[in-house]
DNA sequence: GATGAATGAGGCTTCATTCAT
DNA sequence: GATGAATGAAGCCTCATTCAT
């Protein structure tokens, strides 16, 4: 962990390089600190030290410790998105994308802890330019859950049809309980990517084809003890 | 907004009073200032006015920056839970408690934003002292939803047995969800609390009713399409 | 020169003093360290050692390196009003009038030359908060003097109607001139600011005469040698 | 004003040029940067950016910001010197050639305003090195007008023997006016470069005159009202 | 001859925190 | 009990300047 990112050499003045590695340097240094201090107790100074070379070269760079920060979220969002997406085959039943979506997530999140925290804790607790860069991205995943929703729906014949409110509300839920379940899963590193997606498809596919069956659990049925 | 917290006098300088009434003042400050602004980017300057007072005081009666953070989220978790739990009458059955247990959950976090702001994204995002105030919090609540399922499982003649493992995942599930849908519920005031709840109830008690009957769900299932 | 401003204390921590008097300190010694330095050149920390104070309560009571040099600007741009204006008896003829005003101009910018500096030299190089700044006071010496040529006018009889144009032009040019003077005197101190006003008044009186006759210097006069 | 100084060349990366062409090419950027950033506040970066070369080069060939800045002022100072004694022909009357002189001196500084800000503002607010620079111009201009007073003296027969010290506060006072209308012509560009000359012409040359008949102003005028 | 890569040093500003009254 | 006065420490950012190619 001491030099961070290894550039091959001991220390001494940062090695020339090309500007497209001296600044994925940067991000990954950034994305380091950042998910681990947060923005604002992250310092420059210590990205710059991370990263192996000196301060003013990030800010030649990066411009700014807000635009650095917006870049790490937006690289790193991307990643995410990606990861999930190439994890899906589109030719799969609603389930079976839902299934390998999700275990591509928890795998994605456990391998890059801080990048995930840059983007669930860090970017959404910083007011207006970082917040909205992750929502986008965030609403992207609401967007794709929802449409497996609408998908699972389809396949199902004879499905009650599904209002858009409750469908955003599970997706908003499903969503939430990933996020639960990636730091549950990073927090105790013996839960695997495989069994977090498992558990989290347990909790949630039987729910949804209740729903789809028009069976909705109301208030009434509580019997008096 | 302007003299922030009504103390019920005129104005002037701050009119002695009672040291717990003072204390409750910075306190209130410190959890809107903390909850919009975070813990780094809040300044000492900003809760003092707010709170009405000279920042000399606020030190001598809540010590440091640190101290009054660590004040507030304790005051706000131990908040929450009374909340939570004051909304659940145990003679009912496990889903009727789960039920009323989530109205109170989603009313109190749309009651107190700042401070669920406060619990939820800034006490998670700053360093250990306090990570680990709120994590306490969030572990007496997984106890509680873990009781439940337990409960419920109980109440289920002939389920399963239920592996821990599973049911810890379950619950950090089901709270992930919740603490989503909550933010999603606070975004868009036409969410109300009651209709969260029942969002989650849908989503949740029907997986949790196919576990125990230890249908569960498994890749198997995958057809080729 | 050593500690800037006399505070009667060695040095140490600097004694706890009224703020009007400590605000008053530190404009001293920011007109002394912007006049000699140049607004860039001066450094806050350079200011703050020399008003004895530490660098933070600057900023406390004058906000920004900006406000404290527009501060300055308008302190010393008024006192060099009121200065000239203190100095002219309004019941005298306006040569009379014109004369004292230039002994109390020329005694002030040589009993505050880093005033004159700060007024003259550094607000009129530095862009537009404080260019305009300056422009508003050297307008107003301008009118008085335009005021005076006016009256000169008036005074004597029979005197030619002078256009808008050439009493603009001619207030410009004593203005300059005295500036220039003002400069000069300074450097080589020799030169008195009685001298001073009086080789100014010898230069411009007659000239000023002379256009009010109607005798205008014209180019045509230029016999070949 | 994209590429700055034209170089007659497409764009692409800086053609190979003669040194003395580029050295040319950096001093117009310096200039044009100088006369309206400051010193201080004027970068190399956008220096060299203007000038279309890259920041090695400008090291390369003018050494450092000091000298660079003083290379401008030199070449701008000879500029004006020369531009004014070629406007001057030695064998015009004495009023002849101040008024030449006079045009020629507000004819170069309408048509460079970046040299003249260098000049007059620019170099003179900052310290030693450059101050002196500037001043033995200004000296050199001074000599030339104290030499023209003498010369109207000898031309006016039975001119009162006028005192050195006189002459110099005159000499100052005329080139203080001059300096103060070329700034007040270049603010409104609707006063001319001629018009500014006949203003002066007409301001100094009866004062010049009179006290050259013997005829000084002195306070004893003074009436009472 | 010309430049992309890199940095030491320093400046403005803010903040948590403490005295002395 | 309460506060106006004051500061050490640290952070963001820029700039003049130099290598190594």
């Amino acid at each position: 962990m001491g030099e961070g990112v290894d550039d091959g050499v001991g220390d001494g003045k940062a090695r020339r390089m090309p500007r497209a590695v001296r600044e994925r340097q940067m991000l990954d240094a950034a994305v380091v600190t950042f998910g681990r201090r947060g923005y604002r107790a992250a310092s420059m100074d210590e990205i710059a030290e991370l990263a192996g070379v000196s301060k003013p070269l990030v800010y030649l760079y990066l411009n700014s410790k807000e635009d650095l920060f917006t870049a790490c979220i937006r690289r790193e969002a991307q990643a995410l998105v990606t990861a999930v997406r190439s994890g899906v085959d589109p030719d799969l039943t609603a389930d079976g994308q839902l299934w390998s979506g999700l275990r591509a997530f928890f795998t994605h999140t456990a391998e890059h802890p801080d990048a995930w925290s840059v983007l669930h804790h860090q970017a959404r607790t910083h007011g207006e330019p970082f917040a909205r860069e992750v929502s986008q991205m965030r609403e992207e995943i609401v967007a794709f859950v929802t449409a497996l929703i609408h998908e699972a729906a389809q396949e199902a014949h004879g499905a009650t049809e599904l209002a858009e409110r409750d469908v955003a509300g599970l997706a908003q839920a499903l969503v939430g309980a990933a996020e639960s379940l990636a730091g549950w899963a990073n927090a105790s590193d013996s839960v695997t990517a495989k069994e977090a997606a498992a558990t989290l498809m347990n909790f949630a596919w039987a729910g949804l084809g209740n729903l789809m069956r028009g069976e909705r659990w109301s208030p009434r049925h509580q019997p008096a003890h």
